[in-house]
DNA sequence: TTGTAAGCGTTATCAT
DNA sequence: ATGATAACGCTTACAA
C-alpha cells in the first residue's frame, strides 16, 4: 500500500505537507497543493483510515447495538431496517460508518465493552428492554461519559439521550378513530410491558376510552410478544369475547394480522364483522387483507435523530444542548380493517 | 483512558509482558500472568481496538455493502434482514466486527474506495446488479486482489467468489408443482434482468414447461421491479390474459401479492380462480391471504457462507480452496394460494 | 508557507 | 520467561 512517505518524496515536499493538503489545513500555496495532490494520484495514494483513527484518537465509527432476538432472525422486522436505514442515512453525512453489534441471547449485556475498546466514539441502542440488568448496564454507560442514545425506549427516572415516539398520542388516535366508526368495546392486544411504548400504547387507549366514558374490561387486555403467531393465538380469547368486543387495537402490525387470520377461520372477517387497528404502518400493513389501518412511527427518522443526536456530542458539529430527549409524532393510517359493517 | 503502560507499572512488569498475557503467546510464569490479569482488573483495562488494528494492520471489520434502493427506505426488504443476519453470526465467531456501507444513489460505484481506505479487511458485497459499470468495479476490485465475495448474484464469465442459490431448481419446483395442480398456462412475472437469479427463474421456467411439453406465449412474460406495486399494476396485463391463463409464477413474493390483491379487485381470486407461486418464503407468504406457496431460499445461510468464505481468505484460518462459487439449494413451501379450485 | 518531530497504543522481533 | 525496541501511518504542535 502507498503510504504518505512516498507521496512526499515524490511531490518533494514533507510528509506533513502532504496530510495538510489531505485535511485541508494551514494557509499552502496552490502550487504545493496540486504537485501533492498530482503525486497522489499517479500513486494512487489513500490515507489510511485506521492509522488516521489511531492518531485522531478517533474511530470514525458509530455503534450500533441491536438486540437478540430469539428464532425470529434479527433483521426481520420492519422496525429495525427503517431504524437502521435512518442511522445509515445520517452517518454518512458526517463522514462516519456504522458498526454493527448483534447482541448474543446468553451474554449478559455489556454495552461498556465496545465503548472501552474504543472501536466506536458513541452509539445508537435499538430494542433496549426495562430490566434491572439493562438499566444497571446503562447507568454505567452513562457514567463513564459514552455517548449513547436510545431509540424507541424509555426508561423512566433514568436521565438518558433517547428519541422516542409519540405513542400515547398515536394510540389515543386510534381508538378514538375506532370509536368515530361506531365501536364501543374495544380489546387491546399489547406486547411486553418490558417496552415503555407497550406502557405508552396501554395509556392512550386508556386516554381515549375514558374521554368517552367508556369502561374498559380487564378482559379485553390481552398480551403477545408482537410476534404474528401470538396475534393468531390470541384470537382464541378473543373469539370468546366475539359477542362483548366490536374491535381490537394491537400493539403492531404482526399481531394485528395474526389476529385477523385467526379470526378468519372462525367466519369473523376484520373490517366488517369486527374492526382492528395495528402499529407501525409497516410493509405488511398494505400486504394484509383487508389492508390494515395502522399508526405511522417515523422509524427512519427517529435513526436519524438519535445518530445525529449523538454524533453532535461526539464532533462537537453543534452546541451541547444538555439532555436530548425526543418524541416525534405518530400518524393515522386509515385503511379498511378498521371498518364496521355489520 | 487507561493503556497498557500503566498495567506494566502496577504489574511491575514489561509492557511487552502485558501484551503477552492478553494475546495468550509464548511462555510465561502463571504467577506473572496472575499479576498482570490482577493489575489489569483492578486498573479496568482493555487494550486499545484501533492501536491494535493500527498495529496488526487488519482492520477486524467485515464490510458489507448494500445496494442503493430508490424510494424503499434500504433495509426494508426480508432478503437482505436476513443476509444480514447471517453474515453478523459468522462474522462474531471469527471475532470480527460488521461495517455497513449504504451505497448512495448517484456515487458512481466505486468499491475499491473501503478497499483502499484499509477500514475493512473484506467485503461481502449484496444487490449488486450486472452493469458494465458494476463489472468494471468488481474487476478492479478483484486484481486489486482485495478479499470479497458476492451474495446472491453471479456474473456470466467472471471467475468472481460468490455465494447463490439454485434459482434455476427452485423455480422449476414451483413451475413443476402448478402443472400438477392441474394448471396448464402459466404465466411468469419476473424481475429484472439485471439480476442473475431473474435470469435463472427464467431458465427454471422454461424447463419445466417444456418437460410437460408445454408452449409459452410470449405474452405471459411479464416484467415487474420487484415492489408490491409493480405486481399490482400487472394485474392488468393479467386480467387480460385471464382466458387463456390459469396460473402465475411470480418472482418475488411481494410481487406475487401485489398481483393478488390487484386480481382480487376484479373478482379474480388467488388459489380459487388462479394458482400462484411466488418466491423468497419471505414474513409476507405468511401475512397473505391466501397464505403464498413460494420458493424458500436459505438468505440467512448465504449470508453466513458469503461472510465464512471470505473471512477464511482473510484470517487463513481455513486453506485456500481457490475460487468459492456456491450455489445453495431452494426449496418449496406449499400453501393455498397454488390451489386452483375451479 | 512549510518542515521537524513528538506522540498515538499496540504488535512483533530481537536480545537477554 | 521477560525486557528492549523498532515499526505501524498518521495528526499536530512548534519551529523556521
Amino acid at each position: 500500500m502507498v503510504t504518505r512517505r512516498e507521496v512526499a518524496v515524490l511531490a518533494g515536499v514533507s510528509e506533513a505537507t502532504v496530510s495538510r493538503v489531505f485535511n485541508g489545513l494551514g494557509p499552502m500555496k496552490p502550487e504545493t497543493r496540486d504537485r501533492v495532490l498530482q503525486a497522489a494520484k499517479e500513486l494512487d495514494y489513500h490515507p489510511n483510515a485506521i492509522a488516521q483513527s489511531f492518531a485522531r484518537r478517533r474511530s470514525g465509527n458509530l455503534g450500533v447495538v441491536l438486540p437478540y432476538m430469539p428464532k425470529v432472525h434479527l433483521f426481520s422486522a420492519y422496525y429495525f431496517s427503517e431504524i437502521l436505514s435512518g442511522i445509515g442515512e445520517e452517518v454518512k453525512e458526517h463522514g462516519y460508518d456504522m458498526l454493527l453489534t448483534l447482541l448474543s441471547p446468553d451474554e449478559h449485556i455489556d454495552y461498556t465493552h465496545m465503548h472501552r475498546s474504543q472501536k466506536v466514539d458513541a452509539c445508537v441502542i435499538l430494542g433496549s428492554q426495562d430490566t434491572p440488568e439493562q438499566r444497571e448496564s446503562l447507568l454505567q454507560l452513562h457514567e463513564q461519559g459514552f455517548p449513547f442514545c436510545l431509540v424507541n425506549q424509555h426508561f423512566e427516572g433514568m436521565a438518558l439521550h433517547e428519541v422516542d415516539a409519540d405513542h400515547v398520542h398515536g394510540s389515543l388516535l386510534a381508538v378514538r378513530h375506532l370509536l368515530e366508526e361506531g365501536c364501543r368495546h374495544v380489546a387491546f392486544l399489547n406486547g411486553s410491558p418490558l417496552y415503555s411504548n407497550s406502557k405508552d400504547r396501554h395509556e392512550g387507549y386508556r386516554k381515549a376510552m375514558q374521554e368517552a366514558g367508556l369502561e374498559i374490561s380487564p378482559s379485553w387486555l390481552l398480551e403477545g410478544n408482537y410476534s404474528r403467531k401470538s396475534g393468531y393465538e390470541a384470537a382464541d380469547k378473543l373469539w370468546e369475547l366475539r359477542h362483548e368486543v366490536d374491535a381490537v387495537f394491537a400493539a403492531n402490525d404482526r399481531m394485528a394480522i395474526g389476529l385477523i387470520q385467526g379470526l378468519r377461520e372462525r367466519g369473523w372477517i376484520a373490517g366488517r364483522d369486527f374492526a382492528v387497528v395495528g402499529c407501525d404502518d409497516s410493509d405488511a400493513a398494505k400486504l394484509s387483507d383487508p389492508p390494515l389501518t395502522s399508526i405511522s412511527v417515523p422509524f427512519y427518522e427517529m435513526g436519524r435523530a438519535a445518530a445525529r443526536s449523538v454524533l453532535a456530542r461526539v464532533t462537537g458539529s453543534e452546541q451541547e444542548d444538555g439532555l436530548v430527549q425526543l418524541k416525534l409524532p405518530t400518524g393515522l393510517m386509515v385503511r379498511q380493517s378498521s371498518r364496521r359493517n355489520s
